[in-house]
DNA sequence: CCATCGTGGTGTATCGATAAACCGCGCTGG
DNA sequence: CCAGCGCGGTTTATCGATACACCACGATGG
């Protein structure tokens, strides 16, 4: 039975107003008045209940990210850029996973979940642009997708083309000839599709023919998936002397298959990652990788979100601010696993 | 302005308590009441206002996670354990960071309790024992702490000294005779001076001197604090033959540092982690490490938190259960980075 | 034939904090 | 001499959902 504010109220010979004044500092309360409130909050072990103050003032200064999965070291990274910068304009950031699945992230949307934050910050895998068309939130999202969303809502991209076709055409510039890419599809519309695609422009503007039997799919376990498809190259006597793979997870699989398979990096097989994590700079040899451009991309989206807060209190639908598609920049980080040279 | 139940009710031509019983099931509502409700439900895109529901009934059927950072694999990894576990129950987790300070565990943990989580598990790191003796709580809480922690707190821990001392032992035992330990101390209670006791007791079994120099510590950037630590263990000429590094994303720093420094492994140095990572299989050589038994971990964790959640509601000080504090077992995965014979 | 029960609903108090209005009181200025 | 005001509070209404008591009405049973 925690204490309540009646509770320090009684206690202090005063109203629960005045206690709320005294800890909230809004108004001025009498020096004596004050130290007696502080006594009793001490002396009751009394913590304001945010939930009930949240109903009123309608603000919690929360923010959540919903990510797909909380292992993924890209979403680690993520959250802990966004803390930082939430951080240092005194609000909070709390982190949900999705699944990543489609279901998932419609739960974690319409399960009302969102109005216990002042935003929401979510990064798309599953759903589709009509799922996301179809929700009906009044609190303000920005999405992190990878494909383009309706424009009905904030969303903040990679440029997924950009970033695949500058690590192929790397691959290639670089004297390889046959690149797989891993992690890749041949349809759809998500991250896989986007970067499949511009693996195959980088082969295009080099007069060159993608092979489609180097497109090799992922599942959810990217570590293995990595390591499988290297594998699976092997025993299919397919040739091959790059490899893009669509995370710096993947990528990180890939060196584990490629060492297993005697395979030496860069000499016979080189590699390019996408993500840019922390670790990938420590890898051995350490990982060539697509910088998404983070810090660009953590400002945009916190700058789009905090308008859209910033808008909610008047909430009137005719000064609308009209939602923004950015898309940040990429570029490539070289490091070991390429050569610099053909 | 969002749709509220009275809304709701009003349009639906019901009182709002019908509408509460529509949406929640829990009493009888005639089939055609029900279908009214539900249309005027999407009829006004109207969404449950969980911090209503939460204030109302005390409870969330959320449990928070507070790690020192959202960017290191091995909480990523136990959030998605973790949260594996309560989506089975029908319950849901968040991760909040507290930044691996004492003044940031204290914020979050009360952050925490005023959002009105129906628990908190508590990644300790920069509190000392103290601290925690001091929190007046009254929200369930179980730590999942290093070092000991009062008695009045349920706890799970690793077996730090044994880890370390099992992984120095396999050193040793394989033929090094020069250890390094990074990521040591040899002060305070934390972790860091815990492993460095093992790393010391392993050495004592063995008949060796343990030579302080060795001992590294670290600071708040692991993977680039393990490459400076060989960097300066070979800059200071310092003859070492293998490592056992404190954490599995030091070890990966360690091995980036060896690599540069054109040391092969584990024929000229030997790796040694502690943490079992996802990753750490994959990395090349594949990475000897301390398992810490996740899986057991976990299960207490949430066995103890659920205690503490089911005695909540009578909170009868008398039928206090008596906190526990069990520590999980350690086991050593052998891979490459380590010789299988000395 | 009346007491009892089940069904499908309604009314009201309540969770804890807070915004806004209000209220004595002593002081000041015109 | 009185309107006006700053100070230090108190009262009241409210945020949105829900627990609980209660009620009308028809069916059931002994």
């Amino acid at each position: 039975m925690p204490a309540t504010m009646s509770d320090v109220a009684r206690a202090a010979g005063v109203s629960v107003m005045t206690v709320s004044n005294v800890l909230t500092g809004r108004k001025r309360v009498g020096e004596d008045t004050r130290r007696r409130v502080l006594a009793a909050v001490d002396d009751l072990g009394y913590e304001l209940n945010l939930t009930a103050r949240h109903l009123r003032a309608g603000r919690t200064n929360t923010v959540a990210l919903v990510v797909p999965r909380f292992d993924h070291a890209y979403f680690g990274e993520l959250a802990a850029r966004l803390a930082r910068r939430l951080e240092a304009s005194g609000r909070h950031l709390v982190v949900e996973q999705s699944g990543a699945s489609r279901e998932g992230e419609l739960k974690a949307l319409t399960l009302a979940r969102l109005h216990l934050y002042d935003g929401v910050l979510l990064s798309v895998v599953g759903m589709t642009p009509d799922d996301v068309a179809r929700l009906r939130t009044t609190v303000p999202v920005v999405l992190l997708g990878e494909q383009d969303m309706p424009d009905r809502f904030d969303q903040v991209r990679m440029d997924n083309v950009e970033g695949a076709r500058l690590a192929t055409a790397h691959l290639l510039a670089t004297g390889s000839r046959r690149v797989a890419a891993v992690g890749g599809s041949r349809s759809g519309r998500g991250m896989t599709y986007l970067r499949t695609l511009g693996w195959r422009r980088a082969h295009e503007e080099a007069g060159l023919m993608a092979d489609d039997a180097l497109v090799l799919p992922a599942g959810q376990s990217d570590l293995a998936d990595g390591r499988e498809a290297v594998r699976r190259l092997v025993a299919a006597g397919a040739p091959f002397d790059g490899v893009f793979a669509f995370t710096d997870t993947l990528a990180t699989g890939v060196l584990a298959g490629l060492a297993e398979a005697g395979l030496r990096v860069p000499d016979d097989v080189q590699v390019v990652g996408f993500d840019n994590l922390d670790a990938s700079e420590f890898l051995v040899p350490a990982l060539t990788t697509v910088d998404p451009g983070h810090d660009a991309m953590t400002d945009h989206a916190l700058r789009l979100l905090d308008r859209l807060i910033e808008r909610a209190p008047g909430t009137d639908p005719g000064t609308a601010v009209e939602p923004e598609h950015v898309t940040g920049p990429v570029s490539l980080a070289v490091r070991g696993t390429t050569r610099h040279t053909a």
